[in-house]
DNA sequence: GGCCATCAACCGACTAGTCGGTATGCTAAG
DNA sequence: CTTAGCATACCGACTAGTCGGTTGATGGCC
């Protein structure tokens, strides 16, 4: 921890202080102490504190997309890809509570500017999971009852929110949470097994 | 309204900057000066700011707690009754967005013990949900293949991230969306038609 | 080798301003 | 007179961000 990069010490400690106490709740003075740092270093690497959120945030993004295409554009049927890539975003969200927590309480906080340029970001990610869902239901795979775009916003409400109620230490580990709620997207989606 | 006109606008307009700009980043000062009346005036009615956002959310939860007993109590198939609670929590929360932003977004920065309250409250509220899914299950009218609390978890996140997304001038309306949501919410349960 | 120039990395006291909250005063009603 | 219902002026605490300065490593030159 002592030898890790400056930088990357100060991102980890504001990662969690956001999460813990809100964005604007916590100081600048609150994370560099945290860090073992000085402002002076902070501010050295990062240009603002809504400038260490978007970095917060890109790192997120990135992640998360570099994921979802690896699978969508790997091999298996496309219930099985899709079951594949909502369980992954289970699993890795569960993983990464605290960014996902930081993401959704404070994304308004942020400049309008970086605010659209990181809602863009999002969409992209939306609309290629959701190619997945509309492609299994032109096929007739899934039932097209229900928008794709609203099955979406479905499935995603679910994990956006996993950060109310999930605990590293609960029942649960995000691996049997990330099944169990890929289950219900192709259940309601009315798709029978995965393996048919 | 009548009764306290200045209280009701403070309140007003105090849910409606939280929603705009977050909790922390509005200023009593913003507050007073939308409403049209001082300080004064909003520490007469309020003892702190933190107490605005609690009654924010005292008064959501009332509302939603009220309507969920009066449908799960009322006539009809469980299915039905289900499906109906589903559907009115969407459309009562979409057209109640403001409250629904500043409820997720802002409780975290609330007195850990009013936090507490409130969380407690909320429970209450998922338990009597719950209940429903769980009654069905026992009586073998939905799959019990995923725990029921894990199924209202995963509808419930879909309800609350309705605030990042749905517009009142959209292509859909709040009704539209309840109905799509609880169709999605039955078929997850392997239940078929509501009117079976 | 010895010497100097350069530069990124970092320090921390400081500024200028904002914030939530309070003390006190005033007015009209009962 | 008392009390409710505000208004106004103000305070101390705290904030994000700045800026002149220090330190240690590196590389070119003699």
């Amino acid at each position: 921890m002592k030898d890790e990069p400056v930088r990357q010490r100060i991102l980890a400690e504001a990662t969690r202080l956001f999460a813990d106490r809100g964005f604007e709740a916590t100081s600048v003075q609150e994370i560099v102490v945290s860090a073992g740092v000085t402002k002076g270093a902070m501010y050295h690497y990062f240009d603002s504190k809504d400038d260490l959120l978007h970095e917060i945030y890109a790192r997120v993004l990135r992640m998360q997309m570099e994921r979802l295409t690896r699978i969508a554009d790997g091999p298996g049927s496309l219930k099985q890809r899709l079951h594949r890539a909502a369980a992954d975003v289970v699993e890795t969200t569960a993983a990464n509570l605290d960014d996902s927590k930081i993401f959704f309480r404070s994304i308004h906080l942020l400049a309008p500017e970086t605010q659209k340029s990181v809602r863009a970001e999002r969409r992209r990610y939306h609309e290629r999971f959701r190619d997945l869902v509309a492609e299994g239901q032109r096929a007739r795979i899934f039932s097209d009852r229900v928008p794709a775009d609203l099955v979406v916003d479905y499935f995603f409400g679910s994990v956006h929110h996993l950060g109310t109620w999930f605990h590293a230490d609960g029942p649960l580990t995000g691996a049997q949470v990330g099944k169990h709620f890929a289950d219900l997207l192709l259940t309601s989606l009315g798709a029978g097994d995965v393996d048919e």
